[in-house]
DNA sequence: CGCGTGTTTGAGCTGAGTCAATCCGCGTGG
DNA sequence: CCACGCGGATTGACTCAGCTCAAACACGCG
């Protein structure tokens, strides 16, 4: 079992405990070029005749279940894995009990970045819906890389690009309040959304009020109160995991941390006088 | 003046307004192997001939005056810097007024990363106090790079270790008190001031409290009383920016996130008997 | 229908923020 | 030499956004 450290209960390998689910005898045909997702992921750039070198170079692709954990912290790095279709979410454990997570990754994102500084993972990888991933082993990586400048290029560009995602996050969690910090992480979902088009208005959360909560340096229930207030202010409606956003300049004014317009005139007076 | 976007009146250069500081004119040879933070830098892993490479790769060294930018959000990115000698704060600007910290580099460490993405760069690079950098134009370095993969990997393995740090802050920021943020912070000090050949156990901290204030996502009011919290408690001593470390057992403690002996021995006992 | 998991809402508490006063070290100029 | 001023650091008093604890609710599933 080359590519990969799941063992056969996470992976929807010719499934025994899923008999509902269709079953794929030959491995699925990886090609970059018929992939939606293709102009966000690694081979970005790539001409494409190009393509079809990391046709070679990308393993056959996996499925994972939803709740499987694709990557385990301080597994060995062999691949590196390009999510195809689904989401992610990858956390980083403290020694003692809790953790953050540290990202939600979907179709085009590539996973295990973080691992190549010491060769070893460092977050797991958990499916949060049913998903499919390309394989990279990294090591042939390296060495089609440097055949291929424009790949090599690529692979700096997504690392420096997420050297740059954390830094916005951290100055998301260094300078915003809950509220708009929520309208923050939902105007960057819709962005992400668009940008694999998806409409910009209507998605559906894939986590849970608690990986949001982790996410965002919150606990859930601040989640929920700064997502009614977003509600109350006419900003998004909400049913359940189903957002849909009324107020676009508005979320978008909240995510720049302006002060305005955060309360509304004269909604309620929440003074107390019993 | 091609490598760098700094003006005369920023740097060093034969220097009217400071008569008292030594004037190099010749520009001063830089040999990565007569470096004494080579091992952190670049070119770690590259065999002792190939530092020579790097030598033609790496500019003429370049003297920065405390206070000075060296690297301003929004440049192009034409070089990237390694730090020699001295130490840099980088900062992220908002769009509105407010910003954070993103970084304090010391020599070994390399400037420019998050450039890479965008090819201009996304924070500005101060010095905390004269400094030395070596210029490493970027287009020439992937040239190189691709000759010897070595020097690549290392590149790849510099700005995966930012990714990783980045996780590691952003769990600081989501799950410490401010007090074990603190104590994060010293015990990272130490062990990068251990990596570079220094005390373990004092040190000078180059950077105001506002700065570690910001670094931390605290106001510098919090960092004080903290810090006064921690000398209570003597785990430290401090008189001003010069610090010593008396109890790095608890230090090391606090920083894990530990609940135990934060506060004096009169602890509470968490244990519920409904 | 009961059960479990995830979500929402309420009530009170607290760690860190805000505002403000003071202190300290240091360079400058008299 | 000292008085002065200035920026950084410290300390105190008060406030509040978000946390904790707790209860209720919604929904899907066997």
């Amino acid at each position: 079992m080359m590519p990969g450290q799941l063992d056969a209960t996470q992976l929807d390998l010719p499934a025994r405990s899923h008999p509902a689910m269709p079953i794929h005898l030959k491995p699925l045909v990886t090609l970059c070029e018929d992939c939606r997702v293709s102009g966000l992921c690694l081979p970005t750039g790539l001409p494409v005749h190009d393509h079809s070198c990391l046709g070679a170079l990308i393993g056959p692709r996996m499925r994972v279940r939803k709740g499987a954990a694709l990557i385990n912290a301080n597994d060995p790095l062999t691949t590196l894995y390009a999510v195809r279709c689904g989401s992610f979410k990858t956390r980083l454990n403290n020694v003692e009990g809790q953790g953050v997570v540290i990202n939600f990754c979907m179709p085009g994102d590539v996973l295990g970045l973080d691992a190549i500084a010491t060769e070893r993972h460092v977050c797991d990888a958990i499916a949060l819906e049913d998903s499919e991933v390309c394989p990279v082993p990294y090591h042939r990586l390296q060495a089609l890389a440097r055949d291929f400048p424009v790949l090599q290029q690529s692979l700096n560009r997504l690392m420096s690009r997420e050297i740059v995602r954390e830094h916005e996050r951290v100055l998301m969690l260094c300078n915003l309040t809950a509220e708009q910090r929520l309208a923050s992480f939902l105007a960057g979902l819709s962005r992400r959304y668009v940008s694999r088009g998806y409409s910009a208005h209507g998605f559906m959360l894939r986590m849970s009020r608690e990986d949001m909560a982790s996410y965002l340096g919150l606990r859930l229930e601040t989640v929920c109160r700064s997502l009614a207030r977003l509600r109350t202010l006419g900003i998004v409606s909400l049913h359940g995991r189903l957002v849909e956003i009324l107020d676009m300049p508005a979320l978008m004014a909240l995510e720049q941390g302006s002060d305005e317009l955060k309360r509304k005139p004269a909604q309620k007076t929440p003074c107390s006088t019993p």
